[in-house]
DNA sequence: TTCGTGGATGTGAATGATTCTTATTGACAC
DNA sequence: GTGTCAATAAGAATCATTCACATCCACGAA
């Protein structure tokens, strides 16, 4: 067994790299952050397993920010604030996102929903206070 | 005034070209369209005025659906549903985002919401169909 | 032990969407 | 006509992501 996670080391530290941090990171940040324990892990090896939990439905892509896919290991389904000036992603807990719409998006469309995404767009609290600061 | 439409022209094109379909096209599509009517537009034009439009808040980016950004030339804000097998993306006019939510992710995230998506993901009609028709 | 197998990995090249650069054009004011 | 300024075409450049391939490692069979 331990030598078992030895062979599994780089890909149980990108599920761990996730779960570990609220920040929902980039392929890249995973990376760079990796890089300190395993200074020879490779950005493909990164997103190779990105893409194996997401498969998994382990982790979850909240879709591209500027240009970069976004991850989150929080499962659950939430609600996600994205800062369009500093492209910070914040978890919004709090706010319930009602059940019965999956279902209704089925009947709609006539598919069938698998997942639900909200999110709002907007200035976060810090890019509001330095627009207000500098005048944009 | 006429002859500022014209130069104009590949610019509004691409206006018209996106609030005459309710397809969400790609950039390509644009291109693909408007080729026709316009031989020697450039992908670069589309690329830019969709940008503009974007900026202007004319249009809206539904961000990218297998790896390719989306617009949607209706800014009535309406829930998507995007179907994971094919990439169609279906308007579903008659679900309603409720009016107050925006005010709550602004005060839970400490920020300002400018806008609001919602959207569920899945399989489509169509694909539901080949999937059980096929066994996959 | 020694092989063989299969999954995980590192490397670097390839891909593909998007953006940038540069030169050109058209509309308008003088 | 000349100058200016925005819009454009063409193609190069960029950048995130994927792919191809050789290698490595744990495990099991001989």
């Amino acid at each position: 067994m331990e030598l078992r996670q030895k062979h599994f080391r780089k890909r149980d530290a990108v599920l761990e790299c996730l779960r570990g941090t609220d920040t929902h990171p980039s392929a890249e940040w995973v990376y760079a952050q990796l890089k300190r324990s395993y200074p020879d892990i490779s950005l493909g090896t990164v997103y190779r397993n990105l893409a194996f939990f997401k498969e998994q439905g382990t982790i979850v892509s909240l879709g591209t920010v500027k240009g970069v896919e976004r991850f989150d290991g929080n499962t659950a389904p939430h609600v996600h604030f994205i800062c369009t000036e500093c492209g910070r992603v914040l978890d919004l807990m709090q706010m319930k996102v009602p059940e019965e719409l999956s279902e209704a998006a089925s009947s709609y469309s006539g598919g069938h929903a698998e997942s639900c995404q909200l999110s709002f767009t907007g200035l976060c609290g810090d890019c509001c206070k330095t627009v207000s600061e500098t005048g944009e």
